[in-house]
DNA sequence: AACGTTGTCTTCAACGTTGTAAAGAGTTCG
DNA sequence: CGAACTCTTTACAACGTTGAAGACAACGTT
């Protein structure tokens, strides 16, 4: 039997409402009261029931958390960061995955989870535009990634472009002249792949390099065996290319193990790059040179962003809000080469 | 405004209790009535308040999954199958980082998370034997892991032993005779590696090989560098292994990374063996052998046995009950060989 | 001495839901 | 034809909590 309100009020000899009182920190209450129910609430063990308490503050104290797949490694640590992040403010995080289907992706936009929630926040796959005008009567939602979309949804973003840009420099940097893109998702106009895209093409632009649609290669799906199947394609082109840009770091790895198998030495016949940073990136052969998008600062604010709109002066700033975090590129043994 | 059931009355000319008669099936309610309000609840796009709803049950809904980390992809992957296995049974999952410590596991065993809970699931690291103890009084709690330590809990384990010693033999059947460990802890008698080491030591006792306490290798943390480290110490021995079995995927994982490094190849001059069938190892360069638990089984069995304990024959079962799961040993390049 | 002020505590109602019990409308039966 | 039954719906209270407002005492002010 959990311990409530009433059984302290009993021990200490006062009222429900002046326990409340006491644990509300409402200023009122005698330094003697308020020592005697303390130590009635020590003995008893009283913790407060969040969803009785929320009920009647007609909050919920929770938000949704929806990422494609807790499988890959980059959402799995983002999670981790948001719960931590969401708990600096009392909030719990539901742990949502949608798997890239529309359907699942609508349902948290419309707060269509079985709990109520304060607000969502949503790592977008496959939503289209209109879906999210739809949304626009439920919980506050905070979209991670770029705003090419419009609706009223606050955004949280690394400038994608400027990264693979940069990325793309890299390998520019290092003498490389043909740079295949894995990644590219033709029936997207939007979304990470089509700005990560324009950020190669801007970078071979400004290297006076020539765009060969020949090497920029689809994929279905942002996972290791598609990247395999991309770079067993690019070695087996006429003129196959020395560096390869990946969209995301599953991809890469799934790409150099490819080219491994194929006796290709990297980075000596072909430098790869990536984009996330994940862990297992890092400490695979060859680590990987990859973006590192601050996963701390998304987490971060997302989480403040959805606290902001949830506020009570949530009517004051009715305009959406885009946060722009930090990105750095770690360079290693993928495209630097390895130190014996 | 969320809708509530008192709407919903109104809109269809009945008391707010018939509408919650018609949501939970009561019998006895005419077609005729049942049908308005079902319409009612579709116009005005009704949905139950869970936390009211669970109030007034004196259920919450929730359980906790309490892991190390979710970087750690095997849990992240867990994590996620639990979540699925727990929405069949309408429990909404709580997933909560122990990071290894004891006091955030002891945290979880005596419920004292902000939520309230019907049930926790714990994949313990730190926790000693005298912590459960204490636990008794709280919500059920179901362990991952072998149940070596006594007390009031349920247990999902797969047979560690078996396990370990299949993969050692595997090892042993390729021909290896100085075959390592990767991941002993020796302070602890208790816990997943001393299971696993004892496994190692049946195979090679089983094999006639000799036990070289030389070729066992201490770590600190089941992570990717300190099963770097491990591999590192051991290739300078002077009589180094022909095969290392690794207590989990991503030490295997740092191990493989080292080795490479240095120019040994694998398996020729070392064969590597993992445990966890994590997705990076199945993809990594070269892939990984491995022992495979059932996920989806442990996932199954952990929130089956947590739902037994809070339903209302739980006085039934009082009894701790052990649930084993399956594994299989999947053979890769690490072991087998590369094929071109 | 009557009054307002201030501080402290309590009563009441409500958040959205469901279990219990009772009320109302037929039906069947002795 | 009243009693006993069945079916259907409703009123009420309660889950644990907190906001609004009230009760009461002690105090200072005119």
């Amino acid at each position: 039997m959990p311990v409530t309100l009433k059984d302290v009020a009993e021990r200490a000899s006062v009222s429900i409402k002046t326990v409340s009182n006491v644990i509300n920190d409402y200023p009122f209450v005698t330094a003697e009261t308020r020592a005697r129910v303390q130590r009635a609430i020590e003995e008893t063990g009283y913790r407060p029931n969040v969803g009785a308490r929320n009920l009647r503050r007609g909050r919920t104290g929770f938000i949704i958390l929806a990422v494609p797949e807790l499988e890959n490694p980059y959402f799995a640590e983002l999670t981790g960061l948001v719960i931590t992040a969401a708990r600096r403010r009392e909030w719990t995080v539901l742990v949502e995955q949608t798997l890239g289907s529309r359907e699942l992706e609508q349902a948290v936009i419309t707060s269509m989870g079985p709990q109520r929630i304060d607000a969502a926040i949503l790592s977008p796959l496959a939503i289209e535009p209109e879906d999210l005008l739809q949304a626009s009567s439920s919980a506050p939602l905070v979209l991670l990634g770029e705003r090419d979309i419009a609706g009223p949804a606050d955004h949280v973003m690394i400038d994608n472009v400027a990264a693979s840009r940069t990325a793309v420099e890299h390998l520019i940097g290092l003498g490389r002249r043909r740079i295949a893109l894995i990644g590219d998702e033709p029936g997207k106009a939007t979304g990470t792949s089509s700005l990560r895209t324009a950020g190669y093409r801007q970078a071979l632009a400004a290297a006076g390099l020539p765009y060969d649609p020949a090497l920029v290669v689809p994929v279905k799906h942002y996972e290791r065996s598609r990247g395999a199947a991309a770079m067993a394609h690019l070695l087996q082109l006429p003129e196959p290319p020395d560096a390869v840009f990946c969209c995301n770091d599953l991809l890469a790895v799934g790409a150099m193990h490819a080219a491994l198998k194929r006796g290709v030495a990297i980075p000596d016949r072909i430098a790869v790059a990536g984009f996330d940073d994940i862990a297992e990136g890092a400490h695979g052969y060859p680590s990987l040179t990859t973006i590192a998008p601050d996963k701390a600062a998304i987490a971060e604010a997302a989480v403040s962003l959805a606290h902001q709109r949830t506020g009570p002066g949530r009517a004051t700033s009715a305009e959406p809000q885009d946060v722009q975090t930090p990105f750095t590129l770690k360079i290693r043994e993928s495209t630097a080469g390895l130190s014996r």
